[in-house]
DNA sequence: AGCACGCCGACT
DNA sequence: GTCGGCGTGCTC
């Protein structure tokens, strides 16, 4: 017999399947790790296949030296995943690999705790019967017994480590090693709260199952119960037998989720997020592996959780960015998600109350089983959002951060003891540069993309297409020289408000000012607390969280967001002031959101002020059409980095020439081929060079093989190099 | 990833 | 003369 492994080293040069002898008495199966020499050394690896021959003579073979686990790691389902997960993403065998199983698995440091179980010894019962009426503790600790065996700790708490010993020491009962498994936030368990489900979504719940469709869209506003529709669903996958998945973006991953579907689900509920401890981790794993755990609830890793037969996956919050993975194995939770449900006839849910424009597309033609939830559960409408133009405030000699309609709006809520929320919208590192006298923004003629400033060559340049423009000092549009650069910072925010409000206490929330998860809790618990009355923070804060008393939540910098050069800028500026703007009122206090813009008749702002999403998703679609970007394009990223400039330029050159005779052959599917210098040129010492294009949906099956084919050919040593479907960055 | 092989510079 | 640099190639 054959086993077929890949070695667990994550290089390109090795990602390849090599062949072992499996010695005889050896039980091995698909999906076992383990333990091969290989080269001059000893490796851990996963047999992937077993085979009755080989290419590979005879005398090459070596023999598997031991199979590393008592239980097969990776279920065939998901060997068969990892082989989508190579072609779709262009995954090595060792990336995929690493990803469904908890890396304290590997490197033999596989930590099970092992605790003293004690239970009675079976046909004890004359031994018992010796036991003396007077010794009340050790007949106490039989009846305990005989109603089941327990942990030594527990029970010499509860009846002294004497008593115990006696009885074990009289044959009666006996001590074990058992392993225990660490349960994270093992607290939470209060009972659950059953409510009964509205109509909307008792129809959601059979809309799901009854459509033929694999995917459904649940489409529910702020506050409609989409939860509930999860955990029915769920709850109906387990009575047939199946098991479910539940993702929540990162940062929602609260103890609150948490609670409701340990509540409602018991023991049969296991986390799986990067937070946990070690132990804890590998013990999750396990209990879903051995199916004593059939939800697994987690984010975006959690979609590989090793469990069979998955009849339901649901992504909470569809359109957010956490579900793709922009580093190392880059992955698509979504894409893996599909592939999951389909194997096993399941069914994928995706909900959100601003689905991304791809996936309402989707459900639109018909792809996609569209279900609408577009009442509240209580009945209240959603905060008016009101528009302050910045421009104005300019004019009126406020250069401030704060409009002056916000620092009212603040002293009021603030006086009548409300809390306050206020948002920065920063994200990326690149800048772009903004007219401060009218809101013009500088943008690419092709693309239709706000341009990046590049404080180097003191350039624009689109991020998209690679085309440079010089850098204006002088608005085209107004002729005003009053070009910013801008961006603001929390730090900046906090200081200017103390000035203006010394007795209040101001809390700062984002990336710099949290190092641990920990920290995060903590500011958000305390402000919760009512610790402080004003909260300024990055889109960290939007989500999930109820906070009652606020009232009032200001949007300082809207446009950052909009602008930011990428063609998802107007998207992501809409879903981020819908969910902020669910943060004001949410208890029974009426509240208010305000904007502050330089574009006040942008039409982001005009729908989402009135929430409406499928206006703004006709308009936005419609753009997306005109300009050949997606859904109705593919955008591929051959990303190549390097230390030596010449070979990552090289490999580059290469690769670019090869996909340009490859596009001159196929002229149609093309929108846009360029090489060029990565957003980021340099990282770690690692020169970055890429190639971008925009090939129509029905070629980027074709494409992508054409890259494949071109980096077999040309990939040279120290040079990495990955390709991307639709990159949701371009860093 | 490691480790060996191999072909060019400056040292006991 | 050799010790050792790290570029290149191989691992079933």
């Amino acid at each position: 017999m054959i086993a077929r492994v890949i070695v667990d080293i994550r290089n390109g040069d090795v990602d390849k399947i090599f062949d072992y002898i499996v010695p005889d008495g050896m039980d091995l199966h698909a999906g076992d790790r383990v333990l091969v020499p290989f080269g001059k050394r000893d490796t851990e690896g996963y047999c992937i296949a077993i085979s009755d021959d080989s290419q590979v003579a005879a005398s090459r073979l070596k023999p598997v030296k031991t199979r590393l686990d008592p239980f097969t790691c990776v279920n065939p389902d998901m060997l068969a995943l990892m082989d989508f997960m190579r072609r779709k993403f262009y995954l090595r065998y060792a990336d995929c690999l690493r990803l469904f199983v908890p890396p304290q698995m590997r490197g033999g440091k596989v930590g099970e705790l092992k605790r003293l179980y004690v239970e009675l010894v079976p046909g004890s019962d004359e031994k018992i019967a010796d036991i003396p009426t007077r010794a009340k503790r050790r007949l106490e600790l039989v009846a305990r017994l005989k109603r089941g065996g327990d942990y030594l700790s527990v029970l010499a708490e509860e009846f002294g480590a004497a008593t115990v010993n006696a009885l074990v020491d009289a044959g009666i009962a006996v001590k074990t090693e058992r392993a225990v498994y660490r349960k994270p936030y093992a607290e939470m368990q209060e009972g659950a709260k059953r409510v009964t489900p509205t109509d909307d979504q008792k129809r959601a719940v059979e809309s799901i199952f009854a459509t033929d469709k694999t995917v459904s869209l649940l489409f529910g506003v702020t506050g409609s119960g989409k939860t509930e529709v999860y955990m029915e669903a769920i709850e109906r996958t387990l009575a047939e037998g199946k098991k479910a998945i539940m993702l929540v973006p990162e940062i929602s991953l609260t103890p609150q989720t948490l609670r409701n579907f340990r509540a409602r689900f018991g023991e049969k509920v296991a986390l799986m997020h990067s937070g946990l401890g070690v132990g804890e981790r590998y013990d999750e794993w396990k209990r879903a592996l051995t199916g004593e755990a059939d939800i697994v609830i987690g984010a975006r890793s959690a979609v590989f959780a090793p469990l069979d037969n998955v009849g339901l996956i649901v992504l909470d919050e569809e359109h957010d960015g956490s579900y793709v993975s922009e580093s190392n194995p880059r992955y698509d939770t979504a894409e893996v998600a599909e592939f999951r449900v389909r194997q096993t006839g399941g069914k994928l849910v995706l909900g959100s109350a601003t689905p991304s424009i791809d996936s309402f597309e989707a459900a639109q033609e018909g792809r996609y089983n569209l279900i609408v939830m577009d009442r509240r559960i209580s009945g209240r409408g959603m905060p008016p959002i009101e528009i302050v133009d910045m421009s104005k405030e300019l004019l009126a000699g406020n250069a401030d951060i704060f409009s002056r309609r916000l620092m009212q709006e603040m002293d009021g809520a603030l006086s009548r003891g409300e809390q306050v929320m206020l948002f920065l919208n920063r994200r990326g590192h690149s800048s772009f540069a903004m007219c401060r006298n009218c809101g013009y923004v500088p943008k690419c003629e092709n693309c239709d993309v706000a341009l990046s400033y590049h404080s180097v060559e003191k350039a624009l340049v689109c991020h998209y297409c690679g085309a440079r423009y010089k850098m204006i000092t002088r608005c085209p549009k107004c002729g005003s020289d009053n070009i910013k650069m801008g961006k603001i910072g929390t730090q900046r925010v906090v200081s200017e408000l103390q000035k203006m409000h010394p007795g209040t206490k101001i809390l700062r929330l984002d990336a710099e000012s949290t190092t641990t998860k920990d920290a995060y809790l903590d500011i958000l618990g305390a402000f919760k607390a009512r610790e402080a009355q004003i909260l300024v923070g990055t889109q960290m804060i939007a989500k999930g969280h109820d906070f009652p008393d606020v009232t009032l939540v200001g949007i300082l910098d809207a446009d950052l967001g909009l602008y930011h050069s990428d063609f998802r800028s107007a998207e992501r500026t809409f879903q981020l002031v819908t969910q902020v703007a669910g943060r004001a009122g949410r208890a029974d206090k009426e509240g208010k959101v305000l904007l502050q813009t330089f574009s006040p008749s942008h039409y982001v702002y005009r729908f989402a002020s009135h929430y409406d999403y499928p206006g703004f998703f006709a308009k936005e679609n419609n753009t997306r059409k005109v300009t050949g970007f997606p859904p109705y394009s593919t955008i591929v990223r051959v990303l190549f980095s390097s230390e030596i400039e010449e070979k990552a330029i090289a490999c580059t050159k290469s690769v670019y020439l090869g996909l340009k005779a490859y596009a001159a052959e196929h002229r149609d599917d093309f929108f846009v081929l360029r090489a060029m210098v990565a957003p980021v040129a340099k990282i770690e010492r690692h020169y970055r060079y890429q190639i971008v294009m925009r090939v129509t949906k029905q070629s980027e099956d074709a494409v992508f093989g054409c890259i494949h084919k071109l980096l077999d050919e040309y990939r040279t040593r120290g040079v990495s190099v990955f390709a991307q479907l639709d990159p949701q960055n371009m860093m």
